[in-house]
DNA sequence: TAGTGGTCTAGACCACGGA
DNA sequence: CCGTGGTCTAGACCACTAA
């Protein structure tokens, strides 16, 4: 007989699934639980330890391990590199340098990033094509201080987050969705309307507390970002 | 000496971030890393799975285990319940039911869901409001078929979400984030002018594949959705 | 203070999949 | 083939925390 760690979660979660195990209700200790499956206990501590993870459960020492109210679902979405997401769209992806320039960081940056005054970004635009059309808009700026290399590489070939991503170690990640009217600039880039519903995504990088990019990208209208869980 | 696995990960995690394992290159195997740890290879394998689980690493049966060229980042959100979002930003939540009827599905959400032709929706309009203020309009759907208690519900006093976690299982999910302009109808109930930008999720849930739900959520403009990892 | 989960160990067998 | 990770075991000690 073989009862596989996998066997276990499945099992516990069609429990939970199906009702059997309502939420709010308390399951067996590990103890117990490894005697009904005939399994090592660190077997089932295997599987609750996921079905923890998942969102499925709660657990604490000394109170048991409960079916969650609320399952805190979590949606998981990958962070994909433009290219690519173009490339799985099943259309050719090109990219082309808008502006480049250094300067001192803005005052809203500044706040937003943690700089000091006398920090230099480099100040990137750019856009990215799936056959053609516009698909996503990059307004991207880079701390100098953490990533001096980046002033001396050239972006006119390939993207800042390329480049980045290979080049530069980071930690903590803050990413925020919502959506924007497009402003006259992002309307001509990105061929729609002003005033057009955008979908934006922005994102600060961080190496141990330091900001080392922050980027904005606006997408073509109508553009959806889907997950599965 | 206390190396735990935690300790392994950050320091393998450590030397990923700095470098000194550049993307592509092969960590050693577990055996070697239990002896240079000077632990079990268990331990060792706890450390190296969580890694991988990360998108850190990629481990494969006589390959070994290789650091990620693009790490496969992932966010993760939480999909909150709107009563515990709006409280969670320190507002007072409140709740009305807008609307409520019983139809056949429309065409084209007989197609999204996979339903049949004779299947019938409870169809729900409601609006949650953050300190007296329109936060979120919820346009919701649900399929009798698969639960056919929620055509005896009041849904007049609490949001259908909170019922239907409550109430009704599910295995899959899928999640779609996006941005729309106010038609005439958001923008009275979310009190801003037709044609703003608003963000916008639908959510398709599902119990082994029968649809059970399906949710348009639209929320006042400006909202963001934030995470970190 | 006692019960529960968190973690580690030393060893074992197996499945996958490069060479 | 055979090296690597995947998993299980039986036992142990410990940390946290509810009662």
């Amino acid at each position: 007989m073989a009862t596989t760690y996998r066997d276990i979660k499945a099992d516990l979660l069609h429990q939970i699934t199906q009702g059997q195990l309502p939420p709010g209700s308390t399951l067996p200790n590990e103890v117990e639980l490894a005697a009904t499956y005939g399994c090592a206990r660190a077997t089932v501590n295997r599987a609750m330890r996921e079905l923890a993870d998942d969102g499925f459960i709660e657990r604490r020492r000394k109170a048991g391990s409960r079916v969650r109210d609320a399952p805190v679902r979590q949606a998981r979405f990958t962070i994909p590199v433009t290219r690519q997401e173009v490339a799985d769209l099943g259309a050719t992806y090109s990219y082309a340098l808008v502006s480049r320039d250094v300067a001192p960081a803005p005052d809203r940056l500044r706040a937003r990033l943690g700089l000091a005054a006398q920090d230099h970004l480099l100040h990137l635009v750019c856009m990215h094509y799936a056959d053609g059309a516009p698909y996503q808009y990059e307004n991207r700026w880079i701390n100098l201080s953490a990533t001096p290399d980046a002033a001396h590489f050239d972006f006119a070939q390939s993207g800042p987050n390329e480049w980045l991503i290979a080049q530069v170690p980071f930690t903590d990640v803050q990413i925020s969705f919502h959506a924007v009217p497009a402003d006259a600039t992002l309307a001509a880039h990105l061929d729609c309307a002003a005033g057009d519903a955008l979908f934006q995504v922005e994102r600060t990088t961080r190496l141990d507390r330091q900001a080392v990019t922050f980027v904005q990208l606006s997408y073509r209208p109508g553009h959806r970002m889907t997950t599965q869980y």
